[in-house]
DNA sequence: TCAAACATGTAACACGTTACATGATTTG
DNA sequence: CAAATCATGTAACGTGTTACATGTTTGA
């Protein structure tokens, strides 16, 4: 997932590996926030595979890297945007790092997409309740709770991408009003 | 996590790894389904560890290894149910692991991690809420509404486990009355 | 009799982490 | 002048996946 973010970070301007560091601190931390050790080696990746280019420089006697994007980037950065939202089934730190980055998609895929998820999740939902018919007369009343929690859990999450996520993604502009008070 | 999955399996029966995997489809596969190919070597290494031990048994025609736990592995699982409840940022997975095999804890146990885990909820809400007044200036409205989901979500995991988790925790038997409905 | 299920295992690969290694510049 | 921050990178390790390899038994 992580070559995806500095795609992405990417779209949008020019940095060296260390300021996509940075970056990811200020945005996508909650859902990803990789160490040194795994973005400078997605970064030689993503090179390798022509996806991205860069150019050395030397700032205040410091050598840098500015990595940019490349066409063949943008299209796999696509590419990957339009993919199921819903995969896994607890993971959802792949589900917002696509959110994340929704704003480089036209405004009707987006909403068809996070419709498809909707969907997906109400199956799982139901997958899971199947599950817990299944199982239900004699399992222990913590092993029961966790499946309680996913089921309680898909409710949230549908309700929230009905209500907040399809909102932002039929009018984007519109969508800081309503949640100012937060701050 | 699958190596303390196996372990908490063992708890209860003896097992082959093949059962294992079994079991897993019922019971942890909404949070934790692992592969063959990841089974049969953790249980190598809870052998070679000294916290599994096994029987090599034919069942009609069929060679299997029986597995059964060891103190030392009996503690193992003790003392990572006993760590805390809320590690990382949205991988749900480990708490529900440990939430799966609280049976194993003494009652008290299992309430005062708990009540730290919506501490450390709490804090780690507060956290996100922080950021979000950081960057809620020049942020994208996909880009913010990541960060709105984080918030909601602990919001509704905060009072879920304030609600359901406490409840069965103060009282495992009383549960199942509660949400019959459900099936 | 043939496919599905039972049963165990390895090999190649992917992708992440922490710790280490190196060296410059900035700031108190 | 020492510590923090800037900047890049590698090595060892952990842990997961898929695909492959092998062989038995059961059931339609």
């Amino acid at each position: 997932m992580t070559e995806y973010i500095l795609l992405g970070f990417l779209m949008e301007q020019n940095m060296t590996g260390y300021e996509m560091k940075q970056h990811m601190s200020i945005s996508t931390s909650y859902f990803v926030d990789a160490s040194f050790g795994s973005i400078y080696p997605s970064l030689k990746r993503l090179e390798q595979k022509g996806l991205v280019e860069f150019r050395e420089i030397t700032e205040s006697g410091k050598a840098k890297k500015v990595y940019s994007i490349k066409d063949r980037g943008r299209e796999e950065l696509k590419k990957w945007l339009v993919t199921p939202l819903i995969s896994s089934k607890v993971d959802i730190s792949s589900v917002l790092a696509k959110i994340f980055f929704f704003r480089f998609l036209p405004q009707e895929q987006a909403v068809t997409l996070i419709k498809q998820g909707i969907q997906d999740l109400e199956a799982s939902r139901q997958d899971l309740l199947n599950l817990k018919a299944k199982v239900a007369q004699y399992a222990d009343p913590f092993e029961l709770c966790t499946l309680d929690f996913g089921l309680d859990n898909y409710d949230f999450t549908i309700r929230w991408c009905q209500g907040h996520l399809l909102n932002i993604a039929k009018q984007p502009d519109s969508y800081l009003s309503g949640r100012k008070e937060e701050l």
